[in-house]
DNA sequence: GTGTAAATGCATTTGATAACCATTCTCAAA
DNA sequence: TTTGAGAATGGTTATCAAATGCATTTACAC
């Protein structure tokens, strides 16, 4: 029997529970990314990822955020320019500002928004399913 | 001396203004994009201006587009899954709503979402340079 | 008209991501 | 605890949209 953190045998029952297998380099990617407040990439995420369990490769990376991006553990996020940017699936639903000079990204949520999104599509007869929701922003002088 | 229509007038002037030089392929790609109310993507609207001026390439399609965007001529969109989609950008500035079942794009304005949008980022020090919101949906039952 | 820089077409390259495949690993059942 | 079937992995190649290099053509100021 392996002794395993508190910290691992959580990231360990969150892939079970989503019907996948354990392994070391979904154990350290599902670290990683949960340490991370930055919506990293994909090759950033290797290189972290690579610090804790060196025997990783960018495809296994790919793959595992796809298939925990099905299961509804991690989130994409395509902001303009560049490639896809991923952070862990907890908390409740927000929407992004980018901060176009350094590229940060700050979450917020507004429901005020999110009443006035479904009454604009309700008019046209829609349901919004999801949304995204973008601001770009600078800094105030 | 060349005999053009106000509509062919009209848009080289658009390209003039725009500190481009004028070509038959521009004039047909914009030609195409102002009569197009369905923001189509790079190999539909080379497929549609390959009918009024065959002699023309994906490369142009692609050179041109990011000259014009670049020019504020034509506003690039990326929607969820895909290649870019674009439309001309005379009209005043709208978001979209994305038919998940048929891909139809349908565009619509909220000032009271927008002021939201801006006192959000003023809470946090920022400043809203451009912003992208997508409502993907379904018709209602 | 003429010259020159810009634009074009074709072919090739890039960059992000997915797919392929032989090997290795997970894990449930024996 | 061993084992075997199938899932996951690493390294590579393929894919797809988009950008680029280069030789040729074209626009347009003079």
């Amino acid at each position: 029997m392996t002794l395993g953190s508190d910290q691992t045998d959580k990231l360990a029952s969150a892939l079970r529970k989503a019907g996948v297998r354990v392994t070391k380099q979904r154990i350290a990617l599902l670290s990683v990314l949960g340490e991370a407040d930055d919506h990293p990439d994909a090759e950033e995420l290797l290189r972290r990822v690579k610090q804790v369990e060196p025997a990783t490769s960018l495809a296994t990376v790919y793959r595992t955020l796809s298939v925990l991006e099905a299961e509804g553990v991690v989130h994409r996020h395509a902001f303009e320019g560049g490639g896809a940017r991923f952070e862990t699936a907890d908390a409740t639903h927000h929407d992004h500002i980018v901060d176009l000079d350094t590229g940060d990204v700050i979450e917020f949520h507004s429901d005020a928004i999110e009443k006035l999104q479904e009454a604009i599509a309700a008019e046209m007869g829609y349901e919004v399913i999801h949304h995204r929701m973008e601001l770009y922003c600078r800094k105030r002088g």
